[in-house]
RNA sequence: CGGGGCGUAGCGCAGCCUGGUAGCGCAUCUGGUUUGGGACCAGAGGGUCGGGUGUUCGAAUCACCCCGCCCCGACCA
């Protein structure tokens, strides 16, 4: 390709709305430009990465059994009532209907769909297990699409569904995709972790994410510094340290106008974790559908609402207003457990917690002495607390950090939950029907073309690993006599017939432009063709990431050839 | 959805408070000079100032409504 018929709108300024790295220089490298609001163009640079990753993503399902199928955006509202998602299914799911009045919708996922043609396909058990797969663009109306790429509305996922006759052999899968997703993010150079889950709206049993560490990244995940464990904080269990009150007879104390828990522990003059944090929220979904309930933990720990939406099996809660308070005998600011005409859910951390103090539902008035097994003795015991910097890890002596990071693969074993309600049957070696068991397993495609930004890039630009880079090599003719440009040439020839992936920067620029826009752009390799160089036979091979060296005209497309083997050596390790 | 901010040329911004018909840098185009780290000179093009309504002799500027974008929050008793 020539620079000079590249359409590669670079820009020298940052655009004032991009946040995040990744955003600003994705936009400033002329990779992506914005639509309407999460949604992008990507231009020939960044679909050129975008086709690389997926294509590192399509080599390695394939390598491990699955295959390839395409499957459409627009899906019918059918599938989704008969799943039972039509309803569950928030405002994230964009709706609408042709021109029959047919009601639709924009694919978020797949479930519905994959199921409807294996319940129609799946026959017998001798056709499993299966895993197919595809590269598809999804629609979620998100609340707040934000990062560019990173949260985007519309985005490229590839996303896989497995069926099997039997969960030991969804185990076996599971596993199978687990190591085949360590192999994929390998390949692209991420720092990243697996992390066990919270399944979420998917449904299912087991589940793990995969994280690019990274400080821009939306999740919190706590990892034990001294074994393998890690997880979502949303689901994250640890031992916090105990907390230490002595038993005694409740004892009411004035704590006028103090209701946060510092206020009431500082006029207390006693510690943040010698509290009962109560907080009441409303409930939507599941059995307690419309009801109110109220959640302890302790005043120095926070309530993971996560966690706590699972103990309740709603789909959502949210904070109680002030009348819902006041309805289950509560007062805003001095809520506590005892006294209250609704359910309590007390965190398993001070499940037998002595002496501790609690709002009193009474105005400027807070209650000493509490112990729960005696004072809250119908309380339901959970984990509810959100596990902190420097708890105990429960399963070693590790003490327990936290990581921002970014959600880039996600794998569940669903079992039966979509195939059920979508009747995914098939006859079994007894000659019974039964309902197949699946797995599905997600990797956010366009999101890792930021991810990837986000680990990599300084103060000129990006530096793509050399295995997605738009191109290996930039051939930049400094200069503007004949020579140069001949040699230039040739130079690029080579390395096209060489097989090597080239630019050939032949603009009419200085050459500064031309190395910042190499730089900006992340190319790993670029080579200097100028009359200096040519008149010394000495020409310069500078990577994106380290020192320059130089080489003959005669030896310059061998040496590209060892520099760029040389690049690929030090990225694979 | 709540709170905050913003919307003036492709990008970054000034002008708005105190109304008088739009400006700067970069980018673009033409000519010339230049060419190893974002050149210089001369000239040029490009904006219904997000949209609408109103106030006014007159609105980018004031008022009201709408739209769009960005950030924060949705953790608190």
């Amino acid at each position: 390709m020539r620079y000079s018929k590249l359409f590669s709108p670079t820009l020298r300024d940052t655009p004032a709305d991009a946040e995040v790295v990744s955003h600003q220089l994705l936009l400033r490298a002329g990779f992506i430009r914005r639509v309407t609001s999460g949604v992008y163009d990507y231009l020939p640079m960044g679909l050129r990465v975008l086709r690389k990753i997926e294509g590192i993503v399509r080599e390695e399902m394939n390598r491990a059994g699955a295959q390839e199928l395409l499957m459409p955006m627009v899906q019918p509202a059918e599938f989704w009532q008969k799943s039972g998602r039509w309803e569950k299914y928030g405002p994230e799911l964009l709706r609408f209907k042709d021109r029959h009045d047919h009601e639709s919708c924009l694919g978020p996922t797949h479930e519905e769909v994959i199921c409807d043609l294996m319940s129609r396909e799946l026959r017998s058990y001798k056709q499993l297990p299966m895993n197919l797969y595809q590269v598809q663009n999804k629609f979620r109306d998100e609340i707040r699409p934000r990062f560019g790429l990173m949260r985007g509305r519309e985005f490229v996922m590839k996303d896989a569904y497995s069926f099997h006759a039997n969960s030991e052999c969804l185990a076996a899968e599971y596993k199978n995709m687990f190591d085949t997703y360590h192999r994929i993010f390998n390949r692209l150079g991420l720092k990243f972790r697996a992390v066990e889950a919270d399944n979420g709206s998917i449904g299912g049993s087991s589940s793990h994410e995969f994280h690019v560490l990274a400080e821009s990244g939306e999740d919190l995940i706590a990892h034990c510094s001294g074994c393998s464990y890690a997880a979502n904080v949303e689901k994250a269990m640890a031992i916090p340290h105990v907390f230490q009150g002595t038993a005694g007879e409740l004892t009411e104390v004035s704590t006028p106008n103090k209701t946060a828990v510092e206020d009431v522990a500082s006029f207390l003059n006693v510690a943040n974790e010698s509290l009962l944090k109560t907080l009441i929220f409303k409930v939507s979904g599941g059995e307690l559908d419309g009801q109110t309930i109220a959640a302890c933990v302790r005043g120095d720990d926070q309530l993971q609402d996560v966690k706590l939406t699972r103990v309740l099996g709603a789909t959502e809660i949210e904070m109680a207003s002030d009348e819902d308070v006041k309805s289950i005998g509560g007062i805003v600011g001095y809520v506590g457990p005892v006294g209250l005409s609704c359910p309590v859910y007390i965190d398993s951390a001070i499940k037998n917690a002595e002496g501790m103090i609690m709002g009193s539902n009474k105005a400027d008035t807070h209650t000493a002495g509490v112990s729960i097994n005696r004072d809250v003795p119908n309380a339901i015991i959970a984990d509810l607390r959100q596990t902190q910097a420097n708890d105990t890890c429960f399963s070693c002596h590790g003490f327990m950090e936290l990581s921002r990071g970014i959600e880039v693969g996600h794998i569940f074993e669903l079992g039966t939950v979509y195939s059920q309600p979508m009747e995914v049957m098939f006859q079994d070696e007894n000659g019974k029907r039964a309902v197949a068991t699946m797995g599905c397993y997600g990797i956010g495609v366009s999101r890792l073309m930021a991810a990837v930004v986000e680990q990599c890039n300084d103060e000129k630009g990006i530096a793509w690993p050399l295995n997605i880079a738009p191109f290996d090599v930039s051939v930049v003719s400094v200069g503007k006599n004949e020579a140069v440009a001949e040699a230039a040439a040739n130079i690029y020839n080579d390395l096209i017939k060489a097989g090597v992936n080239a630019l050939f920067d032949d603009r009419n620029e200085r050459p500064g432009v031309k190395f910042k826009d190499a730089e900006l752009m992340g190319i790993p390799l670029t080579i200097v063709v100028g009359d200096r160089g040519l008149e010394s036979d000495a020409l310069e091979l500078k990577p994106r990431l380290g020192e320059a060296t130089e080489s003959s005209l005669a030896g310059i497309n061998q040496a590209a050839l060892d520099m760029l083997a040389t690049i690929a050596a030090k990225e694979s390790n």
